[in-house]
DNA sequence: GAAGGCCCGGCATACGTATTCATCGTTTGG
DNA sequence: CCAAACGATGAATACGTATGCCGGGCCTTC
């Protein structure tokens, strides 16, 4: 009956040694009950768990994981540029994180939540020394180091999943969105809506295979329609808002005639409009603004920003599931995720005319 | 000079045994080289250390910790109000994230994060199971069942530390910011601009103290101003945008005057924003708007809402410190950290006029 | 009535590391 | 020249759990 809660610190936790002497059996019985091995009685897996929950006992994961040589535990790394305030973090991979965090619990599996610069030799922290059993990689990745990292990974046998444009030649599995079908559903859009002049912000330069498959959807559409791509109408930008404002003014300073603008993110796409708004130029009404991610801040936006989401619920899940599997050593296979325009007010659906909705 | 890398998948991770081996040593010796015992001679040290990085060798943190009796890893645990949308995570516990997690790297810890329910049984399943050697509680508390948990934590002498409204009797340890400060701040920097009928949205009757802390410094800047503080200039509300949006709307149906909104948190005010322009009333020359965390869509809100910021980068290391001292058995106290206004354009500091900024 | 099968539970051990204690060889002081 | 002190290392063990293997009862079956 005595609980042993000493004055106000538990003098030592219990182990399944105390379990089994106060159960009177021995400590091998007390692991299988607890673990529901059909080799122990019903009576005696009773008696054991009652004992069990008077203690407060609670398997210790460090000698659980020693035994199992597993540590029940995923680690996601998320990779940014670096940025001037640490605490900014890009919304879109916060949303991934929230997702990933749910979709780890519900597998019985722990996330360890890392941010790493882009140097660092992550790559042997976490599972040569058995703090995880794989890897989930977030980012838009800077490919020229990225991908020497990346191949070591893979030669040494670590078990990791990367967020990210789904391309042959990678190495490791890539899940991510079709963006090349995002950026063509947002064109199409704007194009239902009669705009005829569109331009696009957000860079190639720096190689982001994201942005690029954007873009490749924006000109397909433009193509179906027999709309001309003006390479004019393309300005270059990384993800951030600091770049989108600057994008539209560089955009502005050609002084080129458009009524629409796909930005590559939403962070530009909130750049852009307060650019435009700077110049007293209407948004929707002069000028329509669709994003990509659905970021919160979109919906909180004046006016609420258009934008196509990827799903984020659904990306965690299949990320944290091919992972597994992945350790299982079961077949995983890259997967391209679908994604779903979200009209708000920015493009002027309502305001414009109501059709061309899919 | 064999590295072991089998077809793709190493055969096995390499133990100390292993280096021992290899370094004709014995198994103990490779462990005081690697952690630097001063009873190893430098000569053994580096033959051990040329092996052990050959081999690519890690320390088994499983084994290590099990040993220890440590896990070297901390918890943090959000809870949040059941959302529709899973992965929408407040911004602000999302900037304190951040900022915990580089505070952990730091200090060469692990860092666990988890996405809580209000239900469920938390308390019992880190650190009595060693996966952390501490908690770092986050969220607006539901005082009711919730003050009841943290009393069973200090009973089971579980170390944690929470984020929230520092009050006296409060079970555990809590770090949080001067909200009444910040609140009188807020309220002080408006009656400087020249508003005499302030409204206050933010709710208390739910019970969040930190909110009743952020009214309190209005009350007192309304106060030492001679302005008299009208009840039915206060609405209630919980810190979504929808919920602003609501409790601004009710504060427009009483047809009371007013020309300033404090709001106790950004997404409040960003929904009282929202109401308001609906409505054609102009931010900031109508109505001047503060708000309170400082979260990224503040900055990029039209127009940009002056806000109070938390130090989250500081607060993070405060809460990471601390709690690291407690694991330690060394003094530890509650702290109070200051808040710091951010003047943007919401609050029409450069329309109206420039003075009373302190 | 004896042999075999089955059900339960205990004994021994392995996981990989870090520390305590003992040992062995060497150096130094008397 | 011997003893004591010292420096470097190895042997043994503990951390707590989970499992292979074995043994002891009890029931069944011929």
């Amino acid at each position: 009956m005595s609980h042993e809660k000493a004055h106000g610190r538990t003098a030592a936790k219990a182990t399944s040694f105390d379990i089994a002497y106060r159960a009177g059996v021995s400590q091998p019985t007390v692991s299988r009950a607890l673990r529901g091995s059909p080799r122990v009685s019903e009576e005696t897996r009773k008696r054991v768990l009652a004992v069990a929950q008077q203690l407060n006992y609670k398997v210790d994961k460090n000698a659980s994981n020693l035994r199992f040589q597993r540590s029940s535990t995923l680690a996601l790394l998320i990779f940014e540029d670096p940025t001037p305030d640490e605490s900014a973090i890009n919304p879109f991979f916060v949303s991934m994180l929230g997702s990933v965090t749910r979709a780890c619990a519900q597998r019985g599996y722990d996330l360890l939540v890392s941010f790493q610069q882009q140097c660092g030799n992550w790559h042997e922290e976490y599972e040569d020394s058995r703090r995880a059993d794989g890897l989930i990689l977030l980012g838009y990745g800077d490919y020229l180091q990225y991908r020497v990292r990346l191949e070591r990974l893979t030669e040494q046998g670590t078990h990791f999943v990367r967020w990210g444009a789904v391309q042959t030649g990678q190495p490791g599995l890539s899940i991510g969105s079709d963006n090349c079908q995002g950026g063509y559903e947002a064109t199409r859009h704007l194009i239902g809506l009669g705009r005829r002049q569109l331009a696009f912000l957000g860079g190639a330069s720096r190689g982001c295979p994201e942005f690029l498959d954007r873009y490749r959807g924006f000109l397909q559409a433009l193509g179906e329609a027999g709309l001309p791509a003006t390479p004019d109408l393309r300005v270059d930008a990384i993800t951030t808002e600091e770049a989108g404002y600057a994008a539209a003014n560089e955009l502005l300073a050609r002084r080129l005639e458009f009524d629409a603008i796909v930005a590559a993110s939403d962070l530009i796409a909130l750049g852009a409009m307060r650019a435009l708004q700077e110049q007293r130029i209407d948004v929707p009404a002069a000028v329509s603004v669709v994003g990509f991610d659905d970021i919160p801040a979109a919906a909180l936006a004046n006016p609420p920003l258009t934008t196509i989401a990827q799903n984020t619920r659904l990306a965690g899940e299949v990320l944290v599931d091919t992972l597994l599997r992945q350790i299982r050593d079961e077949p995983v296979q890259a997967q391209v995720l679908p994604t779903r325009l979200v009209v708000r007010r920015s493009c002027g659906a309502s305001a414009l005319r109501p059709d061309a909705a899919s």
